[in-house]
DNA sequence: TCCAATTACTACTTATAGGTAGAATTATAA
DNA sequence: TTATAATTCTACCTATAAGTAGTAATTGGA
């Protein structure tokens, strides 16, 4: 009943990113630092985001990563989608390959809530809401 | 941001048992073929349920499972800690090892009433209360 | 041109969940 | 007492997530 690490540490970093947009690049190095995210994790994680599109990264001397769109188009339910996480409204509290419309299972209803919250969270919230929200990490 | 196939398989079969408590034992071959689990892991499973006291095995001919005490007084929640897959107080969505009283994460306010949500679900659902609605599975 | 700083790629290791196989143990009924 | 039907135990296999290591590719600047 988690998301993944992978995906709680993308939220992080590209909300930290959010945060500190104003310096132009920011590196995996300073990223892994500032997060404490460990660094050949973070570099494997911030290159599935690349290439999903959301993040575009400039190799070489003085390169880094910056956001392809504003962050306030960003929502964190396209970052959970990256890393398969996201809450598809097919599923179920006891799913496994049984709940659906035409058979529903003995939690069916009591889920439907707290997953449309859950939903609504996730795609109601873009980068720019949250960035800065909460402490450091 | 689901419950483990084990939690899941538990919760059903004992619904399911609880759904039948009048024929007096049910077995694993009974289980694993009217819920279509695999034989073998449906029985690894019980054997944890059995370890937890909450059902009791008579083995031998002739025997299977029963319930130690009334289903009305058996909650889902149980069941879940039985597979260490409740839902803490302390856990939060972006909470690897951050996220607390002293530093809260940036969705940790609207985490809360999900949270909430699912919690009641589980602590207030008796076996008693979810067998036999839904269908079958 | 060459060095240093950077991301990307490939491959590995470790941990955990999910699932399977076979033999050991237990208990009943005939 | 013996065959049989049941659970339990130990060990394994497979798939996936989490994390690490080393090297290649790319870029800017001295």
């Amino acid at each position: 009943m988690q998301l993944s690490n992978s995906s709680q540490y993308a939220i992080r970093i590209l909300s930290y990113m959010a945060l500190h947009k104003e310096s132009k690049l920011l590196n995996a190095t300073q990223l892994a630092e500032a997060l404490q995210i460990p660094y050949k994790f973070l570099t494997k994680i911030m290159t599935e985001i690349v290439k999903s599109g959301l993040v575009v990264s400039i190799r070489g001397r003085d390169g880094g990563y910056k956001f392809e769109k504003p962050t306030s188009e960003i929502m964190v339910n396209e970052i959970l989608s990256i890393f398969h996480d996201s809450i598809p409204d097919e599923q179920c509290v006891l799913g496994i390959g049984f709940c659906n419309g035409l058979c529903k299972c003995a939690l069916h209803d009591q889920w439907m809530e707290p997953k449309h919250l859950m939903q609504k969270m996730f795609q109601e919230s873009s980068l720019e809401d949250i960035a800065g929200k909460g402490c450091k990490f």
